[in-house]
DNA sequence: TTTAGGG
DNA sequence: CCCTAAA
């Protein structure tokens, strides 16, 4: 019998359904869109190849078709129905439908990217723990089919096609088309999706003239938003994206690695692993297991069984990211070389350091950045399964600040995301193993890794959230993706902080523009925010705040802690301080305007940070 | 194991 | 950043 090919079209908020069912398994209905899928009726051949159908098929078929009152134009399915749409797969060489699709759907609006932008930025961008476990489990959830939802893109761009089996169409074309599609079951980090966006028109931008992709990712996304489950493909295909993005994502070399199929495999590239990526992916792979001999011989049973099951898609997804031809390609290679957004360059001239200064810092910031995501890429993933406690919720609701996302960490996002790009030294792999001399004569390895401004940042608003000293916590919650800092560097950062912001008094703001070529300034805005944080929580008496050497702070600080006062009370307060205005200011602004801000994250913080500061500095400072 | 603090 | 003491 024949097979009518089913697709769902997930439109304007709800699935609609039809008994539209031919002698194949659960088929919902199509619906006539905007951007309708037209399938083509093809006979399969005894050999396997399609030959199209004839006008008395067609006929035969579009009778069947028209007995049920369905048209023949089906929708496009947009990916939701995920693995599932192998069940159109038939064996029988009669007519199968098939589709080509039309271009409509590249009309897909700006403002529908906004709005999915809106939409996922209210999940906490700092939950991303939780929202790897969320999309883990939807894909668990989805687990009945047989394949991997990777659908990113609609496949043919108007061409008409033959080929039947979509899953292989659409990855060839993504293949082509887009920037990453792999590791589909690994557990990347997306917290705004602004920046998927952002991808997206890279890649359009990149790739030239398929600009039509962008708006079917587009859509993609946006049919998303409402059906998280449904779509946890896409959802982790755009994660995967802007994870992607976010570790010098390069287009060259992204071959995607959504399924198994040892076929594609084959015909992916083969990178060899950079050095760094060997060590750290030992590193991470000492980790599993040795959490998972930590498990397995403190508990036994189920406790055992789920761990791993954590671990194992994690590792998989890894080795299927790599090219399946046993050869390691790791994120690290992903770098993605391009000049700086132009709009960087423009806003740098805000930076109140000075041009100069401002760029040397700008420049050094998207050094630093690019190497950091590197190896985060991979413990990300199993941090994120360690701090399941984190729940996605909106960005907006700033004042309960318990939980909620923090407007840093948005900031962190787009500066993380954007230098990246810009990034001409290409992998600073090397960079981390610095030999320091120890006094005498002694030269011994030093893990030292430059803190980014996006970590200090990160770090501060993560002080100004947990409190001072809790760092154990703040790493867990806010530095979840920076597992190569500890908890004791956290704390050594912030004393250093505190030290740097005690050091600059609201007088002597040049301090930043002292030898210090080769360290990266800390904006005065932190440093500011820093000490605000310092006075709400104690550690330094407000009255020494105003620009004394350190030497009571101790004192203050075992006095205030010993007295029982709870660290977690002065952060309220401490969120909407005139610093912290100017944080979340641009971090809303990014948020609400992603295609504008999300790559100039840093100048527009400047910026408002110059604006603000001027305005404070006369009035209260 | 985490935190604080010295080196 | 490392190390260690203390909790």
């Amino acid at each position: 019998m024949e097979t009518v090919v089913g697709v769902e079209r997930y439109d304007e908020g709800k699935f609609e359904e039809s008994g539209f069912e031919k002698s194949s398994s659960s088929l919902s209905s199509p619906k006539l869109g905007a951007d309708p899928v037209v399938y083509k009726l093809v006979r399969i051949e005894g050999d396997g190849r399609f030959v199209p159908a004839t006008d008395d098929e067609i006929m035969e078929v579009g009778n069947l078709l028209a007995d049920d009152k369905i048209e023949m134009h089906l929708v496009a399915d947009t990916g939701q129905t995920g693995g599932c749409i192998s069940s159109e797969r038939t064996s029988s060489g009669i007519p199968q439908l098939e589709n080509s699709e039309g271009l409509s759907q590249s009309e897909n609006t700006e403002a529908d990217a906004g709005k999915s932008n809106v939409h996922l930025e209210e999940n906490d961008p700092s939950s991303a723990p939780s929202m790897n476990e969320s999309h883990i489990n939807q894909s668990g959830s989805v687990g009945e089919c047989s394949n991997p939802p990777n659908e990113l893109v609609e496949a043919t761009f108007g061409r008409e096609t033959t080929v039947k089996d979509k899953q292989w169409l659409k990855r060839r074309i993504t293949m082509g088309l887009t920037n990453s599609c792999d590791v589909s079951t690994s557990s990347f980090v997306i917290k705004d999706n602004k920046l998927v966006n952002k991808d997206k028109e890279e890649n359009r931008n990149n790739l030239g003239s398929d600009s039509a992709k962008d708006p079917a990712v587009r859509t993609v996304n946006d049919n998303c938003k409402d059906s998280p489950i449904n779509c946890s493909g896409q959802i982790e295909n755009l994660q995967i994206a802007s994870g992607e993005r976010l570790r010098n994502s390069s287009i060259d070399d992204d071959f995607g690695a959504e399924d198994l199929n040892t076929e594609e495999r084959a015909a992916k590239r083969v990178r060899k692993p950079t050095r760094r990526y060997i060590e750290e992916l030992s590193e991470v792979e000492s980790k599993e297991h040795s959490g998972k001999s930590i498990a397995s011989t403190k508990n036994s049973g189920l406790r055992q069984i789920s761990i791993k099951s954590n671990v194992r898609p994690f590792k998989m997804a890894r080795m299927d990211s790599f090219g399946g031809s046993g050869v390691e390609v790791p994120y690290v290679c992903r770098v993605r070389r391009s000049r700086p957004r132009k709009n960087v360059m423009a806003l740098m001239g805000f930076h109140p350091i000075g041009m100069s200064v401002a760029a040397t810092l700008v420049k050094k910031a998207i050094v630093v950045h690019n190497t950091q995501p590197n190896n985060e890429s991979g413990d990300e993933a199993l941090k994120a399964r360690s701090a399941p406690e984190q729940i996605q919720q909106p960005v907006m609701a700033e004042p309960e600040k318990d939980k909620q996302s923090s407007p840093v960490d948005s900031i962190e996002q787009g500066q993380n995301v954007e230098p990246k790009h810009i990034d001409p030294s290409g992998d600073t792999s090397d960079e981390n193993v610095v030999t320091v001399p120890t006094g005498k004569g002694g030269i011994r390895r030093k893990h030292h890794r430059a803190w980014t401004l996006s970590e200090v940042m990160k770090l501060v608003e993560g002080v100004s959230r947990y409190g001072a000293g809790r760092w154990s916590e703040i790493k867990r919650l806010a530095f979840a993706s920076y597992s190569y800092r500890t908890s004791v560097d956290l704390k050594d950062k912030w004393r250093n902080l505190l030290k740097a912001s005690l050091a600059q008094t609201p007088q002597d703001k040049k301090i930043n523009s002292r030898k210090h070529a080769s360290a990266m300034p800390i904006p005065a805005a932190i440093l500011l925010r820093v000490r605000e944080l310092a006075e709400m929580q104690s550690q330094v008496s407000p009255n020494l705040s105003s620009g004394k050497p350190v030497a009571s702070t101790g004192r203050n600080v075992h006095e205030t802690r010993s007295s029982g006062t709870p660290l977690t009370e002065p952060r309220n307060n401490a969120t909407y301080t005139p610093v912290a205005l100017v944080t979340t200011s641009s971090s809303l602004l990014c948020f609400l305007f992603p295609h504008k801000y999300s790559l100039s994250l840093w100048s527009v913080f400047n910026l408002l940070q110059l604006l603000l500061r001027s305005a404070f500095t006369q009035s209260r400072l």
